[in-house]
DNA sequence: CTGATATACAACCACAAGGTTGTACGTTAG
DNA sequence: CTAACGTACAACCTTGTGGTTGTATATCAG
């Protein structure tokens, strides 16, 4: 399996591909199958375009791949880069249970302060 | 347990908090323990105003709370909404292992095309 | 070849984001 | 009381984002 080691703008690039309800529902229809631009396209409101322009930020952000048949382009999800921002997440939850475990500590010990 | 059920601008707004190193900074700190937002400003070069906007932000998406405590506020990490952006790229991933699922049923039916 | 389809990309627009400085106000230290 | 500290917030500026339309190019059907 690979592992993914991103840099921070890499980081931000996911997150901010995510932060829009289209791009997430691009992902979820591209993870369960994969699809053209164009019949991604037809599911909203907005022109051919602006899809296309999600698509390419969610392809920056390395959480979808294209790839071309014939005249169209196809558009697969990667899980592997959503796989790398849940353990981001993961390892804010760590530090957090870490941070419990401490104040658990303190309050066990009985003299308090122990530097 | 408290089960978080999001709406489209909570997810848009905890996706969009958490692309900024400077913000995502933040949560890590808070999340091993509590800060005031001053001592939070002292870490970044940028002025107390930028990181009290910062703070805001975080605190909209529900990523860290405030409490006020004398003339300081405190910011603390907020589990539970990492856990929901956590548990949304989880049901990506599924989506992703019921479509392996489904190619490998494809693979093995002899016949292929079962409509 | 012709026409429809699928894509790419540039130009433009309105508005949000991320930073700055300046001002105001409550709280604590001396 | 006074001064310093911690915070809040408004105004402003520059850049990025999400949408549009328009034009160009490649592929497929007939």
């Amino acid at each position: 399996m690979v592992v993914y080691q991103l840099g921070q703008e890499s980081v931000d690039r996911i997150f901010a591909a995510l932060a829009d309800a289209t791009r997430r529902d691009i992902v979820t229809r591209v993870m369960a199958g994969e699809s053209s631009v164009s019949a991604l396209a037809r599911n909203y409101e907005m022109s051919f375009a602006a899809v296309q322009k999600h698509v390419a930020v969610l392809e920056r952000a390395r959480l979808v791949s294209k790839e071309r048949r014939g005249r169209e382009q196809i558009v697969r999800g990667d899980v592997g880069t959503v796989r790398a921002a849940a353990r981001l997440l993961g390892e804010l939850e760590e530090l957090w249970r870490a941070r419990i475990g401490r104040i658990d500590d303190l309050l066990a010990a009985p003299g308090g302060d122990a530097r």
